[in-house]
DNA sequence: CCTACCGATCGGTAGG
DNA sequence: CCTACCGATCGGTAGG
């Protein structure tokens, strides 16, 4: 029944829009009174809804930071190949990327913004994460689905391939976000030089 | 004799001492007295160096900008085939954000605190960028050396798996950087997959 | 390079 | 959700 998300309403309309000024403005950058002015109401009135300005940083990125494990723990009991593994991964990390972009960026580039003990447990979150994504990769060493001499390294290229998406990804873009995963798969997989 | 670099010496300090906070804290959230404290001295002292907190952005980032500039031009004219010249952009390309990790940070995170006019050329700049490498892209489809539906996606790919090395690279760190741009030059080109 | 200082704006609170 | 307001801090200037 969705108690989590729906606190007022107008709770979660701040938020919306607080994701939208930050990924435009940066964090820091923005103030309570333009978020204030966006949603039409006086800057002391935010404070009926939200404790403080850092809340909504933190809230926005522990969402989509949860909204990543709970992707790839989905396809962690998936009867398959270490490369069908790897495909499904890129598919719901494209995801949860595009279905929302503003989100995505401030979760990318705003998290340093973030106070103790805020701060490190998003670390230990995207290390773990990075963990898991690196476990289907040595399974692909292992069964020999894959050729790759430094594991980390690939982990990162990855992550890194995917993770910017949002900087130019239009949802009424020509590319859906599947075929951005697809594309990003076969090109990791395959190369780009002939065969 | 460098004339150009040298001025004052003094101001060197300062845009060096800016690049580190601005990368550590992010330009808005950096403060003129932060700044100024760490160079013991005050924060009025600072603007007989400098006309504003916003020409150091702008030193900063376009700095960078000529410094990928001069080196993708650099590789222009060698004769070689696109593979080959892929291989040394990645090189030279790698080799800026490398020698000078937290410029690169300020250029690529902080850019968007710049000004207009600042903000456009600086946009322009980059778009011009990515067709030089564009061009080499699709060279190497026209010779039949590299095998790609769709080379913008490439060259955003590429560009992303490069340009987010300031992240983790470390100078004394055990990976050089010639070994950084073969790594992902050889992972691009023949793919994580069995062949 | 410093002291002294400016107007503007910040995140947030009191009290209704 | 508003009015009224707080102390703190901001980028920057005047004048030496």
């Amino acid at each position: 029944m969705s108690t989590t998300k729906n606190l007022s309403g107008r709770r979660h309309q701040i938020e919306k829009e607080a994701t939208r000024l930050f990924e435009a403005r940066g964090f820091a950058a923005t103030s309570m009174r333009e978020l204030a002015t966006e949603l039409q109401m006086e800057a002391a009135s935010l404070y009926s809804h939200i404790r403080s300005k850092d809340e909504l940083l933190r809230s926005i990125c522990f969402t989509m930071a949860n909204a990543f494990f709970e992707a790839i723990d989905g396809i962690a009991d998936v009867p398959a190949s270490a490369t069908e593994r790897l495909r499904a991964l890129m598919d719901v990390h494209v995801g949860v990327i595009t279905q929302k972009p503003s989100a995505a960026a401030v979760f990318f580039s705003e998290w340093k913004h973030l106070k103790e003990p805020d701060i490190s447990r998003f670390l230990e979150m995207r290390q773990s994460y990075e963990q898991k994504v690196l476990a289907i990769i040595k399974e692909g060493i292992a069964n020999k689905e894959l050729n790759v001499d430094d594991p980390k390294f690939v982990v990162r290229m990855l992550l890194n391939s995917m993770n910017w998406i949002h900087t130019w990804y239009r949802p009424d873009g020509p590319m859906k976000p599947e075929e951005i995963s697809r594309k990003i798969c076969e090109m990791v997989i395959n190369g780009i030089g002939m065969r």
